[in-house]
RNA sequence: GGGCACGUAGCUCAGUGGUAGAGCAUCACGUUGACAUCGUGGGGGUUGUUGGUUCGAUCCCAACCGUGCCCA
């Protein structure tokens, strides 16, 4: 390895190939109940990989690849969804361009054209998930739309249907006038907007009286069919039951009282629109309204209105009303108002309620049991919390409307008879079998046009994609999964439907844990999203720092419960924390570390038993970190361990080691330093995977390698050593750092070697200090230590330590006026500290309470600052004579 | 309106019923044979506010203020 630094892009591209030939990412068949599964959250097949997706990848490669290093057969079943709307409308503006309309386009032929698009240029998304070094098991790879999975599509359609869980009713729903389909209520977004509300006076009837309401919405008050007020309203007591006229229309309609009006909004009168207004539509049903749909599909006003107003849009249509209105002196005022209106995430249109023909699942009695399987815990959400968020939701579910006027998507396996007659059934030949005994003669069917929700094949996606509804083998072994990785942003769409379609057709739960993750944001913790402009790359950032570093950071940054702020800066520190590795590597392979043979329990060195005692600590940390979901934690426990402990002090220790004449512990320090360096990577290997693979080749001298590749190692078993040495070496640091510290805060410029003298020292210490003076000197820039007396005329300033007086010789060196300053400051924090603990242990509740370790501990802490401050004083007496 | 988070160093975030940490930024010194994408060291905090529980609260509880998100 001569290059200064790793360069992530001339290699990432080649080692992720290599895995894929060598295979290592198949998920293996055999028998075994040692299995470990995660169906990847199958992204739009018109993506791109945004964060959220890079965070979400991230943390289940992760997973996997730990899993795997634990020996574990492991699945990560991967693939994508069709995307009814998101790709219909990619389809149709390449399509435009083409100067080809979608109208003029049978259904067959639309597919076709999207099938085309598909081989093209969708799945981009797979080719970034690979980029970003995701261990899926892509020979698994599955589509929403795949045979297999159609399958299983019709065979819940049908199931349900004959289970009386699906059925097809008119009822509002959301109506996208654009896209020219209902779509889910999830998939519409309430956004706050300032608009106006209108007060408008209606005369009643046969009286001299009238009567005025309120509404944002005036233009649907051609299909009004009543006024409704508060019945305990005072103001309006007199009028219930009887009729108002309808301006414009001239209609008569009823005046009823009901207990969903707000008295003290508005006039605390409103109209009542059935057909278009979901609220207004329970009225109806609860006063046998009539129901006047106003609008066509495209949100004109149809024949339903006066002729002057059909073909108007919904917003000419209220301009329209509103002069009219002004016209017969009806308006009264307009007042400056703020409601929410719906719009269509994908479309950004205002949507319609609409009254339409679909298709519902009934979504109450399937959410029974995923409720029951949550509480009992056989599913977990990590963290808990979201489990309110699931069982909310679930409590008041809705009937879902599986149904889409769509052309991309399952088409709904109904076929209609000439008396619109339904027959549900897996194909035509079965629905013509079924109409034949119906009608008991050969009948003409027509199969329906709609298609289903994408969500509603999705729901299905933990098991479909392992064959069922056949009993395949890796459904035997991979089903139910372990582990579902989310945003909770899916929680509604997604997981809650994966439970209710799993429980009902497999009687297990889809997965045994949720693990719920951070939202990934920018640096001002606002969401990522194109309109703002604030997005984040990530294919720029892996471009820039590599897919590793991206990583890394993502992982660092997964605290359970939190948002990610992301910026580019994070990164940059993690690629830099990759290039402290590079140089670690080469350091090593400087000094041949190789792995000949060790037995850990045998290690003599001091040395090498501390940092043995070290890294078993970071092994079990990282270990239980990842079992747990604290991404940051095992990143953190990792990083630290490898830049603040192995590099920062035992390879500057081994240096010394290097020097001596001590073959046997050479030998054993580059036995060690292997065997360390080889087990660190393999613990980075499931975060860094690209990296640590990459060296595992381009380092293999140094190496123990017990796998060509090093996603093939084995996660490090616990090391047994004796470790009972290991805080003579922590008294080494704390001992350096003093001295370091010292040196640095009075300025002894960093290239000057000085000389230490010690005196009154424990035995231990003093020992400790014999047995490493070398390690001494070379660590902190020092020509000698020796034991001395004190002395004044040497410039002896005393270093900071609680074992005993150190000094630095400075004589010539320093200034000692800026001693006095230094010291005082120290004696400043030491009193301050004293005496806060003293006011402690005089606080005669405190020593009857607290416990009796709390006491010792506060108790050693005095003693320690105590006599602290007596050397501080003892040498500012000293100095100042 | 209901619910859920969050508020800790300049910034981004960990953490803990008893001594508050990291990275980045900043300042000083340094190019010694792994590493300037670096090293060594320093400065920087009334843990949002006010109460309560407790011997002791940054941590537990309540209210409030502020921020964000979800649902209606």
């Amino acid at each position: 390895m001569q290059e200064k630094y790793y360069s992530p892009n001339s290699v990432e591209e080649k080692i992720y190939k290599d895995w894929e030939d060598q295979g290592a990412f198949t998920a293996p068949e055999r028998a075994s109940s040692n299995n470990y599964s995660i169906v990847i959250p199958p992204p739009n097949v018109t993506g791109n990989l945004h964060m959220g997706h890079a965070l979400n990848n991230t943390l289940q490669d992760i997973l996997v690849r730990f899993y795997r290093l634990n020996g574990k057969d492991v699945l990560w079943q991967p693939g994508t969804d069709h995307a009814g709307i998101a790709t219909e409308m990619v389809v149709e503006r390449e399509l435009k361009k083409k100067k080809i309309i979608k109208k003029d386009l049978s259904r067959e032929e639309f597919i076709n054209h999207v099938w085309e698009w598909k081989e093209q240029s969708g799945n981009q998304i797979i080719n970034q998930l690979k980029r970003l070094g995701c261990s899926c098991d892509w020979s698994r790879e599955r589509f929403t739309l795949d045979e297999g999975l159609s399958k299983a599509v019709k065979y819940v359609f049908v199931q349900l249907y004959n289970d009386g869980l699906i059925y097809k009713d008119k009822r509002l729903s959301n109506w996208d006038p654009k896209l020219k389909t209902t779509i889910s209520d999830l998939e519409v977004v309430q956004k706050e907007v300032t608009g106006s509300l209108w007060y408008i006076k209606y005369e009643i009837e046969n009286e001299d009286t009238s009567i005025v309401i309120a509404t944002t919405r005036p233009e649907t008050m051609l299909g009004d069919t009543a006024i409704a007020v508060h019945p305990e309203d005072e103001r309006y007591r007199d009028i219930i039951g009887k009729n108002a006229i309808l301006p414009i229309l001239n209609k008569s309609i009823p005046i009823i009282a009901d207990e969903y009006v707000k008295m003290d909004q508005g006039s605390g009168a409103v109209k009542i629109t059935p057909a278009h207004d979901f609220n207004d539509y329970e009225i109806g049903v609860r006063h046998n309204l009539e129901v006047i749909n106003i609008f066509n599909e495209n949100a004109e006003l149809n024949e339903n209105t006066p002729t002057n107003y059909q073909g108007l849009s919904r917003y000419d249509a209220r301009d329209k009303i509103i002069r009219e209105l002004e016209e017969l002196n009806a308006l009264e005022k307009i007042e400056e108002n703020k409601h929410t209106v719906p719009y269509g995430d994908r479309s950004g249109e205002v949507i319609e309620p609409w009254l339409t023909d679909q298709w519902f699942v009934d979504a109450k009695k399937l959410s029974k049991d995923p409720i029951q399987k949550v509480r009992d815990g056989a599913t977990k959400f990590i963290p808990k919390n979201w489990e309110k968020t699931y069982f909310e939701w679930m409590e008041n579910i809705q009937p879902w409307c599986v149904s889409r006027q769509l052309n991309w998507g399952h088409q709904i396996p109904a076929w209609y008879g000439p008396d619109s007659k339904i027959f549900v059934a897996m194909d035509e030949q079965e629905a013509t079998e079924l109409a034949k005994k119906y009608y008991q003669k050969e009948t003409k069917l027509t199969q329906e046009t709609d298609v289903l929700d994408t969500w509603f094949s999705s729901a299905l996606w933990p098991f479909s994609t392992m064959g069922w509804p056949d009993k395949t083998e890796i459904l035997k072994k991979y089903y139910p999964t372990s582990a579902l990785v989310t945003g909770f942003d899916i929680i509604f769409f997604w997981v809650a439907r994966m439970m209710m379609m799993g429980l009902y057709f497999t009687k297990e739960v889809p997965f045994s844990e949720v693990y719920v993750h951070a939202l990934v944001r920018d640096e001002k913790g606002q969401k990522m999203s194109k309109s703002k402009g604030n997005v984040i790359d990530p294919l720029l950032l892996m471009d820039e720092y590599g897919a590793d570093s991206l990583r890394m950071t993502l992982c660092s940054m997964a605290a359970q419960g939190r948002d990610i702020k992301l910026s580019k800066q994070r990164v940059e520190g993690y690629r830099n924390f990759l290039t402290k590795i590079w140089n670690a590597v080469k350091f090593c392979e400087m000094n041949e570390c190789r792995f000949d043979q060790m037995d850990t329990s045998k290690v003599k060195n001091i040395f090498n038993n501390w940092i043995l005692s070290e890294y078993e600590e970071c092994r079990e940390k990282t270990e239980i970190a990842i079992k747990e979901y604290k991404f940051n934690e095992a990143a953190s426990a990792l990083y630290k361990f490898t830049w603040n402990i192995f590099c920062d002090w035992y390879l500057e220790f081994t240096k010394i080691i290097y020097q001596s004449p001590n073959s046997e512990d050479i030998k054993e320090t580059k036995n060690v330093t292997s065997f360390i360096l080889s087990n660190t990577l393999v613990m980075l290997h499931p975060i860094i995977p690209f990296f640590t693979e990459y060296l595992w080749k381009e380092a293999a001298p140094i190496l123990i390698k017990g796998s060509e590749k090093i996603n093939q190692a084995k996660w490090p078993e616990k090391v047994n050593n004796n470790g009972n040495n290991s805080s003579k070496i922590n008294t080494l640091i704390e001992l350096i750092t003093a001295i370091r510290s010292t040196r640095s805060e009075l300025n002894v410029p960093a290239n000057i070697e000085i000389d230490i003298a010690y005196s009154n020292i424990s035995d231990e210490l003093k020992l400790t200090i014999e047995s490493h003076k070398s390690t001494i000197l070379n660590l902190t820039k020092s020509k000698s230590i020796s034991m001395s007396a004190f002395k004044k005329n040497e410039g002896m300033i005393q270093v900071m330590f609680n074992d005993g007086l150190i000094y630095l010789l400075l004589k010539d060196i320093i200034n000692f006026e800026e001693e006095v300053v230094r010291l005082n400051k120290k004696l400043d924090k030491t009193i301050k500290e004293i005496k806060k603990i003293e006011a402690k242990l005089i606080d005669k509740n405190f020593i009857e309470n607290a416990p009796n370790k709390v006491i010792e501990e506060q108790k050693e802490r005095l003693e320690d600052y105590q006599s602290q401050m007596k050397k501080i004083e003892k040498e500012l007496k000293v100095i100042s004579n």
